[in-house]
DNA sequence: TAATTATGTTAGTTAGTACTAACTAACATA
DNA sequence: TATGTTAGTTAGTACTAACTAACATAATTA
């Protein structure tokens, strides 16, 4: 089996070879389910390689987790495009929400199915929910002061949008079933339309 | 390690307290990583009495499967209890499915960890999420038809109520983090008040 | 060219796990 | 009294997977 899809044509290196067969077999069955010779047989390495380069499976892991705990730059890429307009900002934030979570969605699997047997990882990733559940608190509060944003429970309004992409997220990309008969920017165009209208006060007031 | 917990206050069958131990360890942990001593253990049997009674692991998943595989309720008990008043419609629907989906959250849990593994266990459940889109899409078109709900896309309306109610699931019960500082059902009936003003047409028109 | 480095090969050890077999104990029932 | 049923105990087999050690070879570098 030969795997080689660096995106550069490059041959990626040893070390890189096995961490992408890691991740995709972890994401896939979890990692107890997950041998040292299926990974290398999937990098096109022998398992001796594996071993020398990391010493043992659960380094294996932890070089993966390294690898993509890079900074939350989602935040930081949403405040440079905040516009305070209800429409443009959720759907901004949507599109952002989704490439973000698409980019980190083997980790986030991995998290998901280990998160008894290795609870800290998935409380790592919890933290950025909670960093962005934040975000999002401060923006509709800031759009509610502004009467941007209809009265009640800014609590409740963060979590039905949150947990709108979140669903999203985990049925489309997650667990990849696509039910809706349009294109993903179509759909979240007519969601947040909706969302949006639900959402603004009314003119007449 | 005692484990009886029947709410009768009889003890448990024995078969009963083997397939309660494996579907607590099996949502837990996944399929392969369970051992057949850890099920005994947790059902207070010996190891010998697991496998007298079901022969192998996979008969126990089986066996699981079958209990846990009932008819899809969720649509006859919708069905009565319809007003076509899109606001208790859709809170009603929104409570029936988050205890519809409490109910089966293990089963469900199994079927996401080994939905690689075994591939069939996921289909089956999926199949009772396109019924449910096909209800609520006839339900929706007909809200249309009366002029009880927004002109547009209904797929995308479908996928967004559905979406936010998958997600409530997922973050709330599945994963267990609840982040917002109210109820549950006060969540719900502030969420669907507001995307229900997003998609009840103005009266002004 | 010689040394070094990266990788492969082969053959182990050790531990865990699914599963079997033989036997025993307690209790119910014909 | 004899037999069936249900569960436990103990020992063992077969296999798998993590991990190690020793040696071989190809590529890179001094």
């Amino acid at each position: 089996m030969i795997y080689n899809d660096c995106e550069t044509g490059d041959y990626m290196e040893t070390d890189e070879k096995i961490l992408d067969s890691a991740i995709l077999l972890m994401a896939s069955k979890g990692y107890k389910a997950v041998t040292i010779k299926e990974i290398a047989a999937h990098a096109s390495v022998s398992e001796m390689t594996v071993y020398r380069q990391f010493g043992n499976k659960q380094n294996i892991l932890d070089a993966i987790i390294t690898k993509f705990q890079y900074a939350s730059s989602l935040k930081e890429q949403l405040e440079k495009e905040l516009t305070y307009d209800l429409e443009h900002d959720l759907l901004l934030y949507s599109i952002i929400y989704q490439n973000y979570m698409i980019k980190n969605k083997q980790i986030y699997m991995i998290s998901v199915l280990e998160r008894n047997t290795m609870p800290d990882l998935h409380l790592t990733l919890h933290k950025n929910v909670e960093e962005i559940q934040q975000f999002l608190l401060d923006y509709f509060r800031k759009m509610q002061s502004q009467g941007k944003l209809i009265k009640g429970n800014v609590d409740s309004f963060v979590a039905l949008f949150m947990r709108f992409n979140y669903g999203h997220f985990v049925s489309e990309t997650l667990l990849g079933f696509s039910n809706i008969p349009i294109s993903n920017e179509e759909f979240l165009k007519d969601s947040i339309s909706a969302l949006v209208t639900g959402l603004t006060p009314k003119a007449s007031n």
